[in-house]
DNA sequence: CCTACTTTGTGCGTACTTTCACAAGGGCGT
DNA sequence: ACGCCCTTGTGAAAGTACGCACAAAGTAGG
């Protein structure tokens, strides 16, 4: 029963982990850019904001590909995390809602550049249907499930006001996407093979004025030298 | 030693905890619109998408609320909820870098109408400082000092250039804010009583690209029924 | 007042995460 | 060819988080 027939490292990785392999890629990314052949744990560990243990155990899920004594290979390491993140083929994107938010994303470069293609954007509204923004022709709503099939696309991404986000979510299910990020402040009920993942805005708000709030409150909590800014997710 | 005087509630809620307090609340305060009562911890966890002993877990956190056999009262939970989150006052926030994602916060109402105030905008081209957006004058990036100090800013948003990121951050924490919340793709750097929460759509996607490629490699994960969407982070 | 029923609050086992600390591996200088 | 020194990879410990299952507490009805 033992699939580990090519590479060493398994299948399960674990959650904290996949989060925290983009930080290290764009990293890497900046190393390469700028040169840099190899790059120790402690080195990158320390650009990437976290404990230079917790990023050896991360990449040690993805297999041996330290050497001792010397680091990492900044290019093998790119390429090894971008394998294992599913980076070395293109995805294709939808945006539903093309408002405020959705306009801002659409014209986003960052997507591009990193493997995500954005193939279409969806809105309902008439007044914005057949608009021109970042270069692609903005499509009713109700094409989205032609659009989703003809396309191939993979993630949805939901820009659209918070009564809507559930329906429009329902449809890139029903179209058969099974990744979806959304920006609408509501919990998106999925089938269990759907993943989402959600940015919410005022919940990160919220979250700063909570511990704003505790600093007020208390006294000055204790200090010591700099940190890195990770997420306290 | 023991400040407990008032509350019941202890100093320490868990991270985790705090993280969904914004979803109960939201949750909550839909239900009183609707001009529900009371909810149990049964029916708040399934709109919230949360299993129903983590949210009663999380709410015995803020003290003893509910009443068994009934629920909670709405309104007191969405009061007690708040109070603990530091909603009960208003908090001021600027916005540094106004481009298309800077444009996008600044019209957005959401924030409002939860007690954020934006009370500046900042940016470094001289093409868009006077600009007027979302009722406000965009200001040069060189009087963020001044006004940082004049208007009380709580927090930070950065949505500047990756480049720009750090030393916009730098500029705010010399200002005194000590709560940042960054949508540049860089890790900041702040000292320890600074809190940075980041949020990196291209992260979001390539987790998103890596359980696709999960799903696309294997097969079906194993799974039972609909679950509700929640943060996976 | 007493019984039946509902729902909270939490003790406890399990699983995941982080961090420490160090043996083992590998390069490099001599 | 050898030994030193640097850095990885990983056991083990400590800290968090989760979710089950149930006693306790409260309501409602007779
Ligand atoms: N703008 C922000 O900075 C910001 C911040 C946080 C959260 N959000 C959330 O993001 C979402 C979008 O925000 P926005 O500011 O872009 O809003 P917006 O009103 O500017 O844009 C929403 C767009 O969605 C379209 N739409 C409505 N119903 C639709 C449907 N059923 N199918 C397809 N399109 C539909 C509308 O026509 C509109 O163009 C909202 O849920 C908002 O709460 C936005
Ligand atoms: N637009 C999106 O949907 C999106 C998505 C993900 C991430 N981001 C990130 O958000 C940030 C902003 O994105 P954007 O699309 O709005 O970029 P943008 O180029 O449209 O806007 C950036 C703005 O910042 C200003 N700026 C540059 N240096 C500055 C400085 N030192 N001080 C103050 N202002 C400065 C620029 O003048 C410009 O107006 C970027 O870091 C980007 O990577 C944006």
């Amino acid at each position: 029963m033992t699939p580990r027939s090519p590479r060493p490292r398994d299948r399960g990785i674990p959650e904290a982990t996949v989060a925290r392999l983009p930080v290290y890629l764009r990293a890497l990314q900046g190393m390469a850019e700028r040169g840099t052949l190899t790059i120790s744990s402690e080195d990158l560990a320390s650009i990437a904001g976290v404990n230079s243990a917790k990023l050896r155990k991360d990449l040690s899920h993805l297999g041996s590909y330290g050497t001792r004594g010397v680091g990492y290979d900044v290019d093998y390491l790119v390429y090894q995390i971008s394998r294992e993140l599913g980076l070395t083929q293109d995805w294709t994107v939808a945006i539903a809602g093309v408002g405020n938010l959705g306009r801002a994303l659409a014209n986003y470069g960052g997507f591009g550049t990193r493997g995500f293609r954005i193939a279409a954007l969806f809105d309902a509204d008439l007044r914005v249907v057949g608009d021109e923004v970042a270069g692609l022709v903005v499509r009713h709503i109700d094409t989205l499930e032609d659009v989703v099939g003809s396309e191939d696309v993979a993630i949805g991404v939901i820009a659209t006001p918070a009564v809507s986000a559930q329906g429009v979510c329902d449809r890139f299910v029903e179209a058969g996407v099974t990744s979806v990020l959304n920006f609408a402040p509501v919990v998106l009920n999925v089938p269990p093979a759907v993943d989402v993942r959600k940015v919410d805005l005022s919940i990160e708000l919220q979250i700063l004025a909570f511990h704003e709030q505790r600093k007020a409150d208390g006294q000055a909590p204790p200090e010591a030298g700099w940190i890195d800014a990770t997420e306290k997710t």
